[in-house]
DNA sequence: TAATATCCTAGTTATCCGATAGGATTTATA
DNA sequence: TATAAATCCTATCGGATAACTAGGATATTA
């Protein structure tokens, strides 16, 4: 199951992808799509340092998107928010990390399994854009 | 990313599987694994609840399947061990549950890809037993 | 009756999730 | 130039959950 903060960043891109070309503040997307304030300030400041939303300041500020929305993968978005893609570490194309409990990957009973799971999921991120989202 | 219940859990009824037909003990998983004994003690338990696994007390006791390994379903594991297979619960099917975030699911922008992601995990799960693991 | 198992309930500890607080900074405009 | 409207940034907090542990009750075998 995915994360609160991976559901919010994603509507939030989702409608900020649907106003492209204006800024849109903070406040309008949390009231529209009924997330918290803050919370939602926090995901779109991450989201910025990732390099997906631009920002402007002040009166008349807000987010837009750096890129086309059709540039927007899922797999860097679901990677920055969520995280993983894989289903563990030891088999993770970007964070990957050894089992403490395993020996051995080539002979062990998950791997093939998890592998089948990360290239199932990185099959629809991969075909996904932020303008499918629209 | 799947939990260490889940990991441990796999693992644990992928040994059992390998030694079909004999009593498997707690403490020789836990050994050969490498998975902390009471930590493990709880999963059986719950696995043994859930009809997966039959137990024998008692000297000589441990642990067997119920079923063939072909016949055990990493959907029916998973949802044991994992909880929903959905990313969101709003498009689960056996642990639905309203967003309360969203008016409309029909209208809302991530449904899409969540079926698409919930299918691609299905149908992973849905094609492989705990044979396939052993 | 001693050794070896599982059964069961109830903890414990640490981490993370979801959300909030409160001010600093920047910008437009009246 | 004052003010309102934004983002920026760090810090914090409560609660839930994950990972694991304790300790005995119960059953079985030899």
């Amino acid at each position: 199951m995915i994360s609160k903060k991976t559901k919010y960043g994603l509507k939030a891109l989702t409608y900020i992808a649907r106003n492209d070309k204006q800024m849109v503040p903070i406040a309008l997307i949390a009231e529209r799509e009924n997330i918290p304030h803050k919370f939602l300030e926090s995901i779109l400041l991450l989201l910025r340092k990732s390099g997906f939303l631009g920002s402007k300041k002040g009166k008349g500020g807000g987010y837009y998107l750096l890129k086309e929305a059709s540039d927007i993968y899922m797999t860097d978005v679901m990677r920055i928010l969520e995280g993983p893609i894989a289903p563990v570490a030891c088999v993770s194309l970007n964070y990957y990390e050894k089992c403490d409990d395993c020996e051995d990957e080539t002979t062990c009973s998950l791997n093939k399994l998890m592998i089948q799971v990360r290239d199932a999921n990185l099959h629809v991120f991969r075909n996904t854009t932020l303008e499918d989202l629209k």
